[in-house]
DNA sequence: ATGCAATACC
């Protein structure tokens, strides 16, 4: 026999707090039952508490609603509805939200709110980082620590973190130093930090301090460290990750392939690039655009004019897609780069989008490349009344570089005096080469290296054996009014260079020589490379800033295209 | 009942 019950008003309220709540609509459903049904008093907190939870939590909830709900709960002896509404805020993408929880965060500085507690701090750091609230988050540090929970490791991971977001790294070292019970995430915390403020080689130390004292490594940590690799070009410790993922040590996630191939693409590596990807079965939308990325700056995909025409107008047509800005930079670039300098242009006057400085860039730099000082010096134009943007120095090095190279030495002045005026500095070129276990960093004519001996030695025996070659060096490529004697020993001593003769030396015969370099290289090291990869009879691979160099026996695998 | 760290490109 079954038995029917009739639901009351009464048991329909205590029913629902059993039901999910899915949508606000349902949210408000409940309140409004909440609000109208005489239950007891511990029903009503229950069903309240579970409704608040939804509206602060759930990705279909409301934050305004949960805020508003914040009166009806008993909130002065209990943290976690404040807790919850900051984590909540704090997990937003809007800044203004950010606010909300440090406002929230200052209210509970106040009676008879509950005061913060170990489980608020976490949450209130990670909005300061977000909004960037270096002094405010000074001061909360102070709070921590009167307020005892300055021993609490989750609450100074995320203040390590807080001080890596806001520039100050040598603070986040000071906290990571004080904590007394360093758990993974505070060391990944580190690791993280170090390769975001440019610090990748010292990320590559504390991952190995890390693995010598045994603690153990988590997916995380080894994403943080695969970014340190593909920064630095240290395929032998990329290598030793993805050894960690094969010993099933470390789990694959989707993140962890993608870092993988990341970082197999940026070390030159890119057939190990495809073989991670090919063994993902799930690939999603960022394995994807790491690997095309990968193909990309490898040219394996370079020179398709005509297909990147179709794909340009497949977007419109076919999908229904408006192309961006990138999406004609691409095609411009492309143009460019093979000297189609008139129809690169001919796309940037006629799409529908107003042209940026990228997209001038694009064009003047290919100008350059190809010689076209005419076209180069019209469109200068347009990039010196468009630049606005204050913290890149990218316009004004190259059009003056531009102006250089044409012998006008008063106009490169002009750009520099401006840049000088403006407070910019000019990021110095730099090259890195692993080998024996170190990074080795170059920038022009380093003498700090301890083999800085050996190093201008081997430089001067290459300069001879090229010079019987046919090498000359390319003076023209120094942009500076120097004599050509002075230019040609400054152009050979660029950091890369300097790497390439360090690896000549510290690298077996016939191994491959790997350099990674910040900026692109000039015309003549490019020259270099092709000579001493034939000669020396070695495989160069160079990455620039913005792409693959392969070097095999005299030739390049960018076909002198850059 | 509540916590800290994360991938590509631009």
């Amino acid at each position: 026999m079954k038995v029917y019950y009739y639901h009351t008003p009464q048991a329909q309220a205590q029913q629902t707090h059993k039901m999910e709540i899915s949508t606000m609509g349902h949210a408000m459903q409940l309140h409004v039952q909440i609000l109208k049904t005489d239950t007891n008093q511990t029903q009503k907190l229950k069903n309240l508490s579970k409704l608040f939870t939804f509206t602060a939590l759930s990705p279909s909830g409301d934050l305004n609603y949960a805020h508003s709900l914040l009166t009806s709960l008993p909130t002065s002896t209990n943290s976690y509805y404040h807790n919850t509404l900051i984590r909540a805020y704090a997990r937003s993408p809007d800044p203004a939200h950010h606010f909300h929880s440090l406002s929230l965060f200052l209210d509970m500085l106040h009676d008879p709110t509950p005061s913060p507690d170990s489980f608020t701090y976490p949450f209130v750091f990670k909005s300061c980082a977000r909004l960037r609230l270096t002094r405010f988050g000074k001061q909360l540090h102070g709070l921590v620590f009167k307020s005892g929970f300055w021993s609490d490791t989750c609450v100074l991971n995320s203040l390590i973190h807080f001080y890596f977001v806001c520039d100050e790294s040598d603070h986040a070292h000071k906290v990571f130093d004080k904590v007394t019970d360093r758990d993974v995430v505070s060391w990944t915390t580190m690791i993280d930090g170090l390769v975001d403020s440019e610090q990748p080689v010292k990320a590559i130390h504390l991952f190995d301090r890390m693995v010598k004292e045994r603690i153990g490594v988590n997916e995380v940590t080894v994403v943080s460290v695969l970014r340190a690799c593909a920064e630095t070009g240290s395929l032998s410790v990329g290598r030793r990750v993805h050894g960690l993922v094969e010993e099933r040590i470390i789990g694959l996630e989707a993140k962890v392939s993608t870092a993988l191939i990341n970082m197999y693409a940026k070390c030159g590596c890119i057939d190990s690039a495809i073989r991670v990807f090919d063994e993902i079965v799930d690939k999603d939308v960022f394995a994807w655009t790491a690997m095309i990325n990968g193909l990309a700056t490898h040219g394996r995909n370079a020179g398709l004019i005509n297909e990147a025409f179709k794909y340009l107008e497949g977007m419109r047509k076919k999908h229904g897609v408006k192309p961006t800005i990138q999406h004609y930079g691409c095609m411009v670039d492309l143009l460019a780069r093979a000297g189609h300098l008139r129809d690169a242009e001919e796309i940037v006057r006629k799409m529908p989008i107003e042209p940026d400085v990228v997209m001038w860039r694009t064009l003047i730099w290919a100008c350059k490349v190809h010689g076209d000082t005419i076209r180069g010096d019209r469109l200068m134009k347009h990039l010196e009344l468009l630049e606005t943007d204050g913290n890149d120095c990218g316009s004004y090095v190259l059009v003056g570089n531009v102006y250089a190279s044409a012998g006008k030495w008063q106009d490169k002045a002009r750009m520099r005096e401006l840049m000088n005026w403006k407070g910019l500095v000019k990021p110095p070129g730099s090259s890195k080469i692993e080998a024996n276990g170190a990074i080795h960093e170059f920038t022009l004519g380093d003498s700090t290296h301890p083999e800085a001996d050996n190093i201008y030695g081997k430089l001067d025996e290459v300069e001879e054996r090229l010079r019987e070659e046919g090498y000359r060096p390319k003076v023209s490529e120094v942009l500076l009014e120097i004599e050509d004697e002075k230019k040609a020993f400054q152009l050979w001593h660029h950091s890369e260079k300097l790497a390439l003769a360090y690896g000549l030396i510290r690298t077996n015969p016939g191994d491959g020589i790997r350099i990674v370099k910040n900026l692109r290289s000039c015309e003549d090291c490019h020259e270099v490379m092709k000579l001493t990869s034939r000669i020396y009879r070695r495989e160069i691979v160079v990455r620039d800033r913005i792409r693959f160099h392969y070097f095999r026996n005299g030739e390049c695998s960018c076909k002198d295209l850059w």
